[in-house]
This record gives structure tokens, sequence and C-alpha cells, in this order.
DNA sequence: GATGAATGAGCCTTCATTCAT
DNA sequence: GATGAATGAAGGCTCATTCAT
């Protein structure tokens, strides 16, 4: 679509390397959404992608290397994502944690297909070292980041809550709604979900936040 | 290594129906911990368990049959157990919560072994309703007793917050934190699991709940 | 049934051996009538028969022997069958010949089950040797007897037609007939084969047989 | 050995798919003569091609849909070889019947490979639909040209004998001498098989078959 | 005699990977 | 770059056979 550009000719037959490897990506997040981690295959991705078989070997040499290249896409996307939410954020640490809280819902990042495609890979990052480096490296910055915040608002408080705790309460609350919309039949919607997160958040910081997110 | 224990007799070639099947699920559950869902094989699972693979299949049938009765075992060991700790406990609302929040941590059920299992499961489930089944019904009587305790301390303290959403954000708290301790490379204790499920606790029933749990 | 003889108790434990051969033999012939020959398995004959797996490993040690011994049964009830039927024969080579192609459709013989069982017999016998030997002996014996009558029957119209070949159509008549029954969807009855197998004596031996059998 | 034939060139790697779908299709013909069906594995197909057993798979998806097709292919060549005889024929209803059965016994149908093939299908087809269809196909089409050409003779020769029994004579004549051919030690030769049929036509049409054949 | 748990060889099938075209 | 035929390792499953009870 967006590349096809000044020319309006239809599938080009020779792609640049980099749009091939998106299109790759982009086609195993979808078959893991539809088919888990066990059933993936790359005659799968392929037929997804509408590409042939032995092009994802070409561009990707392993599977094992596209499954990587996945999960290191999906996590930098998902710190790229709450990084300019931070952003464009204003200065107080409240606004601070609201923007932090509402990017984990943005629609370009909670999609269906990308919350099942990461829980996809919950099941094997365990006894995969692989994937551990991916997998740890999206949380690590964050929780740091989160704590800071945190440690500000108790601060702000006068309050002698443990930071560390009050901010593994609320990263785990939206991991946990996160699980929710993926593994329910019939989940909840991404508002009910921020909501949640910000019922979590009027509990540990009544003077900021309310029943309705961010007092202003 | 188990059965060398105590007694010097050498395993029974021979067992009845039930303590083979309990004996494969277990071995299962430890299969699925220690190399995850896609790479649990009926060898490997027969191997764990110290049998010959074609057991697994005189008493199981399929693979597929073995996961789907591994997963009912953790579920019904899973309620029965929140169960049991709530006909213990005392009959005030915050007695009855706090017996099923430490219930979770129970450490007979708060097994790496069992935790990675769960896990690995969660990673399938969107594709194979099968497991919905066992796990969505576990669930579903879980959310509903909490809701009615988390109703019943709002009403004693005069609050109109939404008890379906501050069940939810104890439940999926628990559950993150279960996430944590089973995707963390260095996870933290089972005793700073629970002091943070507490920490939910206390903020948003600060009137029964403190810094180190249940108010007595 | 038939064995419970002079108690009326139903199921004796311990019943003779030829008996319980000759259980698991009709077994069989169930079993390779229903399911084919590439299908059959010892479990599928043991619940035919109503015992338990193991049986039939008792009296028959393997399954190669099972089987062998069910073609040499089927074998031996056919000559019986034709053999007793010559006997009662009166002494005109076309009476014997009458009585021998009635006896190939015996009820007593050709049974759906019967008719299924040969066939699938037929079909691995070039591979396995072991089964000509019963197949083959059965058949040269026929083979020879029915010569001698067709010698004795042109001999006496005073033909030089080639007794050898003569009997042959006879028997492969027979035997495409049988095929007809065993294998078409909606086959034709065992009156209307017979009638057939008639009309192939009638042409040979126009002076013995018409169109309703043995003239008289 | 084949293509090492007229051109010294080596077998190439690659071939169409239809090539090599003949390719695996003689194979199994080969080793169902050889082996039988229940012997017949997928692994020893791929021997006789001298192939990989995934490359089975890959054109055949199934070893059930492989012996479907296998079986298919036997029923049309067979009812082409006929076809083609009968419009070779001259016009006389007695010059076609001998073309029909010299048809059956051309050299190029009438293999040894080919018989035992078609023999081992016989077991299985009773019980298994998916083979009825081409098996039923075969001969359903024959009966009906077969009895058009008994009756033509009868009605030359005013005789009132029934079509079809006398059809059916002959074609379980053909079919038995075929069985005969399959499943004897030392079969007679092609030639005196014909003979056989021969001798039977001549008994049922006297007018237009003699002992050598068809009167002209 | 009889039962059914246990074993392991062999099969069909899937699928990552290679490679000729 | 791109395609799809070809390979072979590995997994699930069947089943004849053995054997403790």
């Amino acid at each position: 679509m967006a590349e096809a550009g000044a020319k309006a000719e239809a599938a080009p037959r020779k792609l640049s390397r980099e749009t091939r490897r998106g299109q790759l990506i982009e086609a195993t997040i979808e078959t893991l959404a539809q088919r888990g981690y066990a059933r993936t295959t790359l005659t799968e991705v392929a037929r997804t992608a509408g590409l042939s078989h032995g092009l994802v070997n070409f561009h990707f040499e392993t599977k094992e290397k596209l499954l990587a290249e996945t999960l290191a896409f999906l996590a930098e996307e998902y710190r790229a994502n709450w990084t300019a939410a931070l952003a464009a954020a204003a200065d107080h640490p409240a606004a601070r944690l609201d923007a932090m809280l509402r990017a984990d819902f943005n629609p370009a990042i909670c999609t269906p297909a990308r919350l099942a495609a990461w829980c996809s890979f919950w099941g094997e990052a365990q006894s995969r070292p692989l994937y551990q480096e991916s997998y740890g490296a999206k949380d690590e910055e964050y929780i740091r980041v989160l704590e800071g915040i945190c440690a500000a608002l108790l601060a702000l408080d006068r309050r002698s809550d443990d930071p560390e705790r009050v901010a593994r309460v609320l990263r785990v609350t939206v991991e946990g709604v996160w699980l929710d919309l993926m593994s329910m039949r019939n989940p909840y919607s991404r508002e009910e979900a921020l909501a949640t997160v910000h019922t979590c958040a009027a509990a540990l910081f009544p003077a900021h936040f309310g029943a309705g997110g961010l007092r202003r």
C-alpha cells in the first residue's frame, strides 16, 4: 500500500529488503495470534503474507531467527510507544503516570493480534534464553521509569509506602488486564480495561486519581 | 529419585490405572514447565515419568487428551485450594478475602513447575477452545465469589465503588504477580509476592488491610 | 450358547481349549469381513469374541498363526462341504457335477462373512506363501475331482474338448460369481448366482444341463 | 535402470508435478504387487521410486489419497483399454465381443504387477467406501456394454437365453481367470488364459466362436 | 486359565531447511 | 530476488507381543 508510492503498479516483484522483512514480521504476528506458537509454521506465515515458502528462509535464515526478530520488533514497538507518550506528557508526576498507563492501551499497540502474539511467547520464553533478552528488556526500563514516577508521587504526598511495591501493583494490574483481554472468551472493552487500571491508580494515589482517571 | 526414598523397594512394574494416570499428569506438568508447550513431546513426558512412551497413549489415547486432562487437573486442584481456604476462614468479609489471597500463594499450589505449566497453557489458550473450558469454568466461579466479598466489604464501609472493578483489580494483581514469578529471571519470593497483593488490598480497603495484611 | 451344554450358567470362566479356539477363529472371520485384512487387529478380534486381549496370544501365540489357522479352518470347512455333497450324490457324472456346483452355494458356506474373509486373504495371498499352503492344497484336490467329472461327461458325449479347460471354466465361473457376491454393493441372490453357474454348465454340457439346472 | 536408457544423462533432480505423481503411482502398483496391501508402506513406495519418503506426502498429502489415486488410475487405464479395443473392432457383435475379451489380456494391462495390485485392493474395497467408487465405476460400464453385445448375438441367433446371465458368465470367467493368474504359484500363460475364455465363449455362442476363438 | 498393564518397533505425518531453476 | 520441488529428522500413534498378577 504505502510503499507503492509514486507508481500505481500493483505488487512489485522486487521490494526492498526491509519492506519484505516488515511484511513477514506482521504475518508472523498474525499467525501467532491465530494459531498459537506451537502451530505457527513457516508455510502458514508465508501464506498469510501472500509470499512463497522459500522467501521466509531467504530473509530470515531460520525460523528461530524470524521469531526472535518478531519478538524484538514487538518489544521495541512497545518501548517506543510509552517513551513517546511520556515525552508528550506534562511534567507533573501524576500526568506522567497517566500517560504511561494510557499508552499501554493505545489502540495501535493494544490490538487483539498483538496481545495474542505476546501471549504466545510467554509460554515459550521461560525455557528459551533467546527470547528472555527481548522479553526482559521490554520490562526493565519500563519498571525503572515507573518506580521513579511512583517515588515522586509518594514524596509529593509525604507518604512512606514502598515505591517498588506500589509500582509493581500498577504494572501487574496492567499485565493482568492484558491477560484478561487475551484469554477471555468475551473480554471487556479497552475502555473498561483502562478504567480498571484507573481504579487501581485511584486507590494507590487518591490525591491524584479518581474514578474517572487523572484529577485535573 | 522420589521413589528411591524411604523404602528400598524397586518401583512396581504394574500399577493401577489411576496411579499411573496421576504419575503421568505430574510428569506432564514438569515437562511443560521445563520445555514449554511447543516442545512438550510424549517421549519427553514418558522419560520424565520413567515409563515407556507407549504407556502414555495406553492411558490417555492421544496427546490432546493428556494435555486436556492435565489442565483439568490443575484447574480442579486450584479450585479445591481456595475453596478449602475459604471454608476454614472466619466469617468476616475481610477475613474471607485475606484467605483467598493467601490461598493463591499456598506453597502447595504456587510452585515454579505449576506456575510455568499454567503459563504454557495460557500461551496456547486462544487457539484451543478445549482448554478454555477447564480454564474458563474455573475462573468464573472464583470471580463470582471474589466479587461477592468485595461487594460486602464496600457495603460495610458505605462506599459506592463498582465491586466488579475492585474485584478485578485484586484478581489481575494476583495473576500479574504470578506472571512475574514465572517469567522473571530472578523473581522475588513468594512472601514478597503476597506482600505486593496486600499492598493492593490495603489501597482498595484501607479500613481492613494495612501494609502487613489483614488488620486485626 | 451351544457349548453351555448341560449347565444353564452363563459364560463359563474356563472353557476347553478347542472351544475357545473355535470362538476366536469365528471372531477372526467376522473381523476380516468387517474391517478387511489390513485393519484386522488382535484387539478387535478379542473384542468381537467378547474376550480379553491377552487370550488371543495365549491360544494362538502369534497373529500370524491365528490367521493361518483361520484360513486352514475355512479351507477344511470348504473341502468337507463339497466332499460331503459328493458322497451324497447319485453316481452319474452329471449328478456329481451338479452336487459340487450346488455345494459351493450351500448357505452354511456361502455367507457374507465367509466370502469377505476369503476375499481378504486373496488380496494378501501373493505375498504370503504361508496362505498358499492351505489355499493351494484345497484347490488342487477340488480341481482334480472336477476335471475327472468333466472328463467322464465329455467321454459320455463322445466329445474331444480339453477337459482341463472345461473344468477350469466351471471353476472360475464359480469363483467369479463369488467375487460378485462380495464386491458388489447390491449383489444378486444366491439363487441367481447358482442359476448363473447353471447357465455356464448348460452351455458346456447341453446334453445334461438346461436353463433350470440338471436335466432329469 | 529405465532412465539410464538411451541417454547417458543423470536423472533430473526436479521434475514437474505430473511426472512425479505418475512415477509414484507406478511405484505404488509395484509395491502393492510385491508386498500386498497391508505391508505397503510409504517408505517402501518411495524406495521403489528411488525418492525420499517426504516427497510422497508432498505430492499426495496422505497415504489414503495415494492409494485412492492409484486405484483410480488403474480403473481409468482399464476402461481406456477396452474402450480403445472396441473402437478399433469390426462392427459385427461377435467381433466386438472378441475385441473386449482380448483386451482384458492385452500385455500392457494384464501384467503380473497390475493383476496383483488389483487383487490387493479387493480385500480392502469391501470395507472402504472410498475405494468402492473407482471399483464399481470400473465394472458398471463394462457390464452394460457386454450385455448389449450378448443381447445382439442372441438376437442374431434367434435364441431366448437371458443376456444378463450370459454376459455375466463371460465376465466372471475373465475375472476368475485373472484371479488364477494372480494367486497360483505357477500360473498358466496369458495365451492359455485367453484360450480358456474362448472355450467359454464357444460354449455360449457356438455359431460365432470355436476352439480357436472367433470364427471367420 | 484369564486379565490388562507395559513395552518398543514401525508407521504416517509434519515441517524446517536446502537448492536447482 | 523468487519459486517450489526435494530431503530427512522428529513427533504422534498403532499394535503385536510380553508378562506380572
